[in-house]
DNA sequence: TTCGTTAATTCAATAAATCCGAACAATTGA
DNA sequence: TCAATTGTTCGGATTTATTGAATTAACGAA
């Protein structure tokens, strides 16, 4: 499985990122991600970020995009992969993005 | 094809607007409807505001998932389709997202 | 080292969505 | 009524998504 290739800022796309985000599955992870980010700050295991009842063939499928996306950024820790937003990266590439995303009450 | 049917505004989900806009010819149609708004404001017609190479049974599905998404509202006059960004409705369901998406620099 | 366990990825088969040419429908003007 | 214009709908090929099963990776214990 090798080390996570992330895309460099530069070549993150908004297709690609609004393409990642339009997915509930994929944005409640983006939502833990975020929550976890303005409490502990250190990250989540796949699973613990992930709707509970997702498949994990298809969670980490859908892991993959957001990876690739250059929405979230992985390092192995353990057993664990853990997960962090690229919060401020993105928010600098595409202002208000993810706060108006983040900050709907999802339906 | 009858006349066209919008969903209300409380049955627009962000799931959806998110997939509508996920799609970079869908984004085109957008940010000329957009545009078309801030100096007309009277509406374009399907072909005045898609990309110009789509081909226009996609062109016509492109718009099908706009309106079905509640972004952009549909009326016929004479031969043509005229459609309009629902703006105002979206901007107070979602706060910034339009923005957030329209003034990106798409890559 | 070799198991056993946990965590996640990859593979492969199926299911679903998308794309687009061709046919069709709606409207208008001649 | 006929022809022209503008979109829509249909159908089949292509692409993408989903997920169970197999695999890889890391770790701890014996």
């Amino acid at each position: 499985m090798q080390n996570f290739i992330h895309p460099d800022m530069k070549d993150v796309t908004l297709d690609a990122v609004l393409y990642a985000l339009a997915d509930p599955a994929r944005r409640a992870i983006v939502r833990a991600l975020a929550a976890d980010r303005a409490c502990e700050g250190t990250g989540l295991s796949c699973n613990a970020a992930a709707p509970p009842d997702l498949p994990k063939a298809t969670m980490s499928q859908h892991y993959a995009k957001l990876r690739a996306a250059g929405v979230v950024r992985a390092t192995r820790k353990g057993v664990s992969v853990i997960h962090t937003l690229r919060c401020d990266e993105i928010n600098a590439k595409f202002p208000g993005l993810l706060p108006a995303i983040l900050g709907a009450v999802d339906v």
